[in-house]
DNA sequence: CCAAAAGTGTAATGTATGCTACACTTTGTT
DNA sequence: AACAAAGTGTAGCATACATTACACTTTTGG
């Protein structure tokens, strides 16, 4: 029996301590070798403890994974939730966003969770992956495309659709980089700041009001 | 010992008949369920002969999988071989290119490709990844930076790198789809229609010489 | 202080996998 | 015709995995 909000575990202080460690040992399994090729038995040989705590206080190992995978997908993108990058200075606003989403996105971490998000989408009829999506890049783009909404009403630019130029906005600051990234190459830093600034000039000059 | 260039495998008429029907069944074990997941005694009972006629052909699992991804890449990135769609017509180069290069990215099987690219990026070392990406998105890229090119030094447009600028438009017409595309959502194909009309304008516009 | 629950350790179960072995039949070449 | 190579079918090997079972010790709450 899995537990569930309406029949949780009870934990002892050893038990807890356990919990966490068998957290930290899955985590670092899972981002660095995917679910499949991640093998219960050892992370528990890693994390020490047992076999049987493990199933009492995950249910089974997909049950791990999502509360690896949603703990991490958390973290990662709490930067998002400060409001207060944003001016009317478009430039610089777009200029620090940017460069906050590109070191998040193109970390070791963001791109193994993006690897587990591409990669096993049959495991709960992809249900975690979408939990992910909304939580994670949606957020994100939710944010900056508000930002863009509020632009627009003020007559200071023109676009078809914010929330896609959002997204655009995004793929052009890391998309170039993402297998890159999965590949294992290191970016240098100009890189980055060369797509930035080019993304930058291309979508205020693309985008600005023709009076 | 695996079948090399130098100790190639001579095929009676019935083998070559059933190293086709292997390759046709591992393609779509392949691309369904990705490598590891894919089982070679459920493809030699779907494609009918016997296990050791693959692995006299294919030498291991890893052979067969080069063999199919080798096949399936070209034949995506096919259709770019040709020139005849450029012209001085930015907008309309960019509208044909851009949607072809959609209708490809965001397939099924570009999709499907595309997650075997990222998952599976620890089998040959990555060497087999990166073969994909220098035959198949690099060679899109390079028509058209080299387009880009062309029309940076007849003064009509200005960039910072055109190889980048090439990627990021290519990012902004397909980008925001991949993953709604690998979760199975279906696309409306006016989305992909705004996006790419939303794409050229922010290009054109933003990259225009201000004289 | 004492039952009940939680944690430990190890072993076992069942299943699936990649791959090899082998005895046999079919095919191609001289 | 005959000989070697290629194809077939089945059976088996070795291994790895998730999950369960069980006998035992530790912790917790009334």
């Amino acid at each position: 029996m899995p537990p569930t909000a309406s029949s949780p575990v009870l934990l002892t202080k050893r038990g807890l301590a356990r919990q966490q460690k068998l957290l930290e040992v899955a985590e670092r399994a899972f981002l660095q070798n995917g679910y499949a090729a991640t093998s219960v038995n050892e992370i528990v040989r890693q994390a020490g403890g047992s076999l049987g705590t493990l199933y009492r206080q995950f249910g089974n190992k997909l049950g791990l994974f999502e509360a690896v995978f949603k703990k991490k997908s958390q973290e990662i993108f709490a930067p998002f939730d400060d409001d207060a990058l944003w001016s009317d200075d478009m430039a610089k606003s777009l200029y620090t966003f940017g460069h906050t989403l590109q070191h998040i996105a193109l970390s070791a971490d963001g791109v193994a969770i993006y690897r587990l998000v591409v990669s096993e989408n049959n495991l709960d009829q992809g249900e975690i992956q979408k939990i992910f999506y909304r939580h994670g890049p949606q957020t994100a783009i939710r944010v900056l495309a508000r930002y863009l909404e509020k632009q627009m009403k003020a007559q200071r630019i023109e676009l078809l659709n914010a929330e896609l130029a959002a997204q655009q906005f995004l793929e052009m600051i890391k998309g170039p980089f993402v297998l890159r990234a999965l590949f294992g190459e290191s970016l240098a830093e100009q890189e980055l700041e060369t797509a930035l600034n080019q993304a930058i000039m291309l979508f205020l000059k693309g985008c600005e009001k023709t009076v």
